[in-house]
Formats: C-alpha cells, sequence, structure tokens
DNA sequence: TACTGATAGTCAGCATACTGAGCAATATCA
DNA sequence: TGATATTGCTCAGTATGCTGACTATCAGTA
C-alpha cells in the first residue's frame, strides 16, 4: 500500500492548504481581509485595465463560474468595478479602483513575506528548484484542467 | 510585478487543481465516482479499523469540521459505515465496508494512473525531486494550518 | 465529589472550484 | 441574409476547507 506521503496529488493538496493558511494569516497580520485567489485576481486587473471575464480567468487559470463570484466580492469591498463592454455587449470590462490600488500596495509586504514563510523549510536553491518542478509540472498538465492558464488575445 | 510564476503560493494552487481534475478523470474513466478527498480517508479507514473522526482527520491532514461531510458521504455511498464509540460516548468509531474494500480495490489502478499523469512533465528523477521539496515544505509548515498532520495515538 | 478545562463531533456561514444548464449576443458560413 | 455555432456570463447544485460557536462528554484536580 503506497503512503499518502509517495502520492504528488496528496502532497499538493497539503502545500496548498498551507500556502493558503500563510497568506490569510500574514494578510491579516496587515489589517487586511483578501484571499490568495482575490490578490491575484485584483493584481491582474490591475495590470490589464479594461479585460473582461474571461480574460481574467484565464490569465490566473480560474473557472469562468469562479470568477464571477470572486469579482462580486471585489466590487462589494469596493476594490474594482465591473461594467458592460462597449465592444461586446455580452461581457464585461474590469477596472481596479483607487481603493483597490491602495490595498494592493500596502499589502504587497504582507504577500511576500507569505510566499517567503510557505517556503522556510526550503534552501533558496530548493526552493528555485521547487518552483521550477512545479512550473514544468503544470505546464504538461496546463489543459487537463477545466480552466487552463490562456495567454491574453492582444 | 512579480510574476504569478514567481508566486510559489500560486503554483501550489494550480498544481493542485490539475492534480484534482486529473484524479477525478482517470476514476470516472474506470466507472466509479470517488473524490481525492474521499479516496485518501476511505483507504485510512481501511488501514486503521475503528478509528475515530479525529485520528483520521489527523492522519491525512484534513480539518475536523471538513471531515464530518466526507464520511456523510462515505457512509452514504454505502463504503464506510460510523457507529458510537464504546469507549468515548463523544466518539464515532469507523469501519470500511465490503463495498468500500472492493471500491478501493477496484479503485487503485486509477488511482496510480492519475498519479502518474498529473507527472507527466517531469522525469523519474524530477518526480522523486519535487516530492521530496514538497514534503520538506510542509513539514516546515505543518503547524501553520488549522489541519495540522498528527500521528495516531497507539 | 464538584469544578474546570479539554476533547469529539456537529452546525451555520462563507469562499473557492467544479458540472451542467441556460440566456443573450456575436461570429461564421452556406 | 438566415441558420448555426460559438462565446460571455450567470445560476443551481455539489464538494472541499475554513472560522467560530455549541453540545455532550471526559479527564484532572481541589
Amino acid at each position: 500500500m503506497k503512503d499518502n506521503n509517495d502520492m504528488p496529488g496528496h502532497l499538493a493538496r497539503r502545500f496548498q492548504q498551507i500556502a493558503v493558511a500563510v497568506f490569510l494569516a500574514e494578510v491579516e497580520d496587515a489589517g487586511f481581509d483578501l484571499t490568495p485567489v482575490q490578490y491575484a485576481a485584483l493584481a491582474t486587473i490591475k495590470a490589464n485595465p479594461g479585460l473582461d471575464q474571461v480574460t481574467l480567468a484565464g490569465l490566473i487559470a480560474y473557472d469562468r463560474t469562479t470568477i464571477t463570484g470572486v469579482i462580486d466580492r471585489l466590487v462589494q469591498k469596493g476594490l474594482a468595478e465591473r461594467r458592460p463592454s462597449s465592444r461586446d455587449r455580452r461581457a464585461r470590462e474590469l477596472e481596479i479602483t483607487d481603493e483597490g490600488r491602495r490595498t494592493l500596495r500596502k499589502i504587497t509586504p504582507a504577500v511576500e513575506s507569505a510566499q517567503r514563510i510557505m517556503l522556510r523549510g526550503l534552501s533558496a536553491k530548493e526552493s528555485e528548484e521547487l518552483m521550477r518542478l512545479l512550473r514544468k509540472a503544470i505546464a504538461a498538465g496546463n489543459e487537463l484542467s477545466r480552466a487552463p492558464l490562456r495567454a491574453a488575445q492582444v
């Protein structure tokens, strides 16, 4: 019988579990209330002003049905705005608000600290190697999830 | 601005996302309907007959409030049984059923295949190294989540 | 034994994630 | 142009995961 520790799927779940807990703890210590998912969405909206929801989902590999709720909460917190697209009446254009920009700026140290903490058991070289291997495995498996990463259409 | 691909937390989320999708697809192809979480719980019940819910949660690092629902579904599918403990009237003893045992046996090839597929971008050596680094990072971060891994009390 | 603190389990509530379905709008092509 | 396919978004339903609160029970101790 294989041990859980020999199952990459189980290890993935555990590492992700710790990563989320560390992120939330650091962000809360900094006085903010933002999830990892909300942070990634907000940062991506800031970097790509006016993008629509499907494009946003593709850039961070979220399912399109998940992104709806995430944006709802960003809007409800006053960090982002959703308005009808002028080019395509089905689509919604997303913009970050000033409040969202301020939050992103202030929260950055906590986010970076979280990334360090979740790797605290590894040396710098090991951390690099872990990220390299994860990127490689993810690239090969990208199309296997319902929400693959998609480059923006420019 | 840091790219998502430099954030271990984001990579963790992506890898976990792919791992779950691959697991579900392989298991469904084999004709079964079992999630990764349910599988791990069932396998652990089989390996530790009569254990209580808190011990089970500790062995697979689930939150105790999560395990309730997972066991509900295993029981509802007829794969496990929950009965009052004779030693502690607060506790429930968990047992796998014959049906559960049969399911576990038949599902094993699909589970193993899933673990291979989610690492298909990596060589054997790289896969080993990825698992080693994940184990190391997880060990160092174990206490940082609400549901740390706990050895069984023997 | 009575009090106190800890423990086992559950529940309500919230936030991801997914499946599958549906609506409105757009794109494509005969 | 008109039929068809596709796309953007939303919703209902289900399954993790978490926080925080609660009940019942147990364990240790004054």
